[in-house]
Order: structure tokens, then sequence, then C-alpha cells
DNA sequence: GAATCAATCCCCATTGTGTGGTATATTCAC
DNA sequence: GTGAATATACCACACAATGGGGATTGATTC
């Protein structure tokens, strides 16, 4: 892994979305006036973007979230869609959860804000041609957290017993009364007992039922 | 969002856990010799770590992944269980794309790889200190990309028609087999046909585990 | 000590599910 | 056109799952 070493060999052909006229206008000259990028194209709007990128094809492209008609996330997927080749590296004065998840499940590479130091910029840039993944340290950790499955403490937050959870994780794996029985060493009826109780408390009325709400809540 | 200044004030407490020798007394020596990080305590296992750290109370551990005993990442768990205020960068020579979600599942906050430059572990280090989640390129990218579902067609993969793949659909959301019927308006007869088709490709023998599996492949 | 709750067990009845076998019409490829 | 794959449909059996009722024990709380 190489760092801060672009030089000479390789421009990196880079476009930029994004409305208002002055940050656009920045980046460009930002681009333009430092070694190893060029700027060879500039939008004001998410449409002139998804209609004209893939006839210029930049390596990569700078894009606002919030734009004029579509926004920049419907943009990468319309982009992709197409099977256009561009790495997009997101920029944003938010840092809204909502945000980054759509953007990196749209296809973005790399998600900054605004706020980030020039420099800092021009290394995310070549980060993202090389390969990586820039991200803003708060949003890292951000998308880092989402792999931390909080564990809301499913027992206790629908108000099931120790035993019931016990015999919820079972029935969520699969196993039959039976099964459940033979593991905890009771009867099978006690098994039922339990499972009427968990339904009712879950507010569902079959196995699957209580299978998806038990896996979409972590 | 500020850089490279930690200076005077505060000095982050570090514990660094590594099985060799040479690597774990070069990181000390690093980290000891650069003003606003201190060595606080070294591990060459798991368990000695585990056994410590709760009253060291260090502010960040560097962790190798690979440790002879209990890995890395079962004493993050470990530790984490016993609800321990310590940030985590996990250091290792492979990009395991496993190792690496087990440990951010585990609550890792950074992943690095040892051929990361000193300059960049301080930074990294900082950067956790301060809320953030340090990642090597190639291992952000790999972090991103698990969110951009590749879709790997399970129709396809499993040999499903498109009949089957439909049925399957319902099948997983809980519908009842009378349902189904109802909704594609074919008897209930061909639901279960097809359904035994399904779960014959599929190599399951219940609904419970077609869920499972189809949810765990995505 | 009465009330409450968790955990245990039982009965009855109905519906849902899984598996066995079989069959027909259609379509698509060779 | 023969054969394979697909979608459709039926019958029958056995077991699993769900819903209704009720009951006992032990621990905890008030």
């Amino acid at each position: 892994m190489l760092y801060s070493e672009n030089s000479s060999h390789e421009t990196i052909r880079i476009a930029v979305v994004e409305d208002d006229k002055t940050v656009r206008e920045g980046l460009q000259m930002l681009l333009n006036g430092s070694p190893g990028f060029s700027c060879v194209a500039t939008y004001g709007n998410g449409e002139d973007a998804v209609a004209d990128l893939p006839a210029v094809l930049p390596d990569v492209v700078l894009m606002d979230i919030n734009l004029p008609g579509i926004s920049g996330i419907e943009c990468i997927l319309a982009l992709k869609e197409q099977k256009v080749p561009i790495q997009f590296i997101m920029l944003t004065v938010f840092e809204d959860s909502d945000d980054i998840f759509h953007s990196l499940s749209a296809g973005a590479s790399g998600y900054l804000l605004k706020q980030t130091p020039p420099v800092k910029l021009l290394e995310a840039i070549q980060d993202v041609y090389r390969g990586g993944s820039p991200m803003s340290g708060e949003i890292a950790r951000k998308v880092v957290q989402s792999f931390q499955h909080p564990l809301p403490d499913y027992a206790a937050a629908n108000g099931l017993t120790k035993r019931e959870d016990e015999i919820l994780g079972y029935l969520v794996k699969g196993y039959f009364y039976k099964e459940i029985a033979g593991e905890l060493f009771i009867s099978v009826e006690t098994v039922r007992t339990h499972i009427r109780n968990i339904y009712e408390k879950l507010q569902v009325r079959t196995r699957s039922e209580a299978i998806l709400k038990y896996l979409n809540s972590r």
C-alpha cells in the first residue's frame, strides 16, 4: 500500500456533480491545479451527469447527495444500471446515517464530508482510484457500528422470560417441538405452552412470522 | 474534524496484544517514543490480556488476530462481555474477509494491516481515540462492498425455476400454502408440488430451514 | 398468608406441512 | 418427433403446529 504518490505517470480523470456553483468551481480549480489530477467535466444537476458521464467516462466522480431533481444516490443507481465503470465518492455536508448506507448500497466507494481539507480530498481520490474506500472518521465509525449488532436484548424488549427466550432460540433454528423438549429435558406440552406465550408476546401466529420478526430485529 | 494534533494536553494509553516478541517490542518502542502516546501494557497471548486489561483499562488496544490459545477476536468478545470500555484496533498480516467481519462484529473499531507505516498507525490510534474507525484502504473497500448486495441470483444458483423462485418468495414471507395458491391462482396441490421440488433443490426438509438458508445467503 | 408469576404438564380439536406416488399439457432443444 | 424440463393437478398418510381449555408446583413479592 502506497501513500502520497501519484506524481507523474498517470493522471486521474475526475468529474464533479454539485449544484452549488461556488463549490463546484472551487473543486474544479483545486483538481486542475493539482498535478496528477484533472477535472474533465462538471455538472450542476444529476440529470445532466447521468446523460453525459457514460460518454466522458472519468475515473472518479465527486458526487453531491442533495441535488435539485434526482439525488446523487439515484444518479449513481442510474449509472450503475448501465454498468458504467466509474468510481463514486459522495461529498456532503451532513453525516446522515440513512444517506451513508443508501449511498454505499447504491455503489459509492467513498464518503466524505464537504469540510474535508483539500489535501485529504486529493488523497481520497487517489485512494479510490487504487481500490480503497476513503471515509471521514465519523462515517467510518458509523459503517463499522452497523456490523456491531446492538443486540437490543430481544427477550427484555418483548417481555420474554429466560425460558421463553431460550425456547425462541431453538424455534428460530428450526428445531421441532420434540427436539426442543429433548434438549431441555421437558415435555413437548411444556414447550407448546411456552411457544404459545411467546407468540402471544411477539404478536405472531406462526413459526415463520416469529423467525422473520426475530431476524429482522438484529 | 481535526488532523495531526494530539500534542501535549492528553496522552493516549495503549496496550498491545501480540505473540511475536519482536513486533510487540517494536510497537512498544514506537508508542513510548511518540509524544502523546504511552504503551501501558503488552501481552503475548489473549488469556493474559483478558485477565489483566479490565484492571489496566487502556484507551486503545492494538490486537493481533492470530494468537496462540484464544484468538484476538475471542479476546474482544470476552472483554466486551464485561463491558470494559476499551477501543480495539485489529492488527494483522492478512486481509481475510471473514476475519474482518468477525472482528468488526465482535466490536473492533479499526482494522489495519501490520505493514501499515508507523506514522499511519499513530494517526489511526488518534482516530480511534476520537471516535473514528481507521481501516486500510483495501479493508475499507471490502467493508463497503458488503453493503453492495451482489444479489447472487439465488434462483439460478440453486437451479430453481422462475415459478419455484416466485413461490419461495412467498414461502419465506410466511404465507400459508393456501395464500400462495390464492396469490398465484393455482391449486394448493400445485403449490405443494413446487415446494417439494424447492426443498429438494435447496436440500432442506422444512420451511424454517428454507427461510434460514434463504436469508443467510444475502 | 395471599397474590403473582414462571415453569411445568395434560386434553381435545383443527389446520398446516412434508412425503410418497401419479398424471397431463406445454414448451424447448436436439 | 422424441425426450427433457416445466407447470399444472390430484390422492393419501403421517406428523407437526397451532389454539382453546385447565392444572400444579415453587419462588417471589407485597
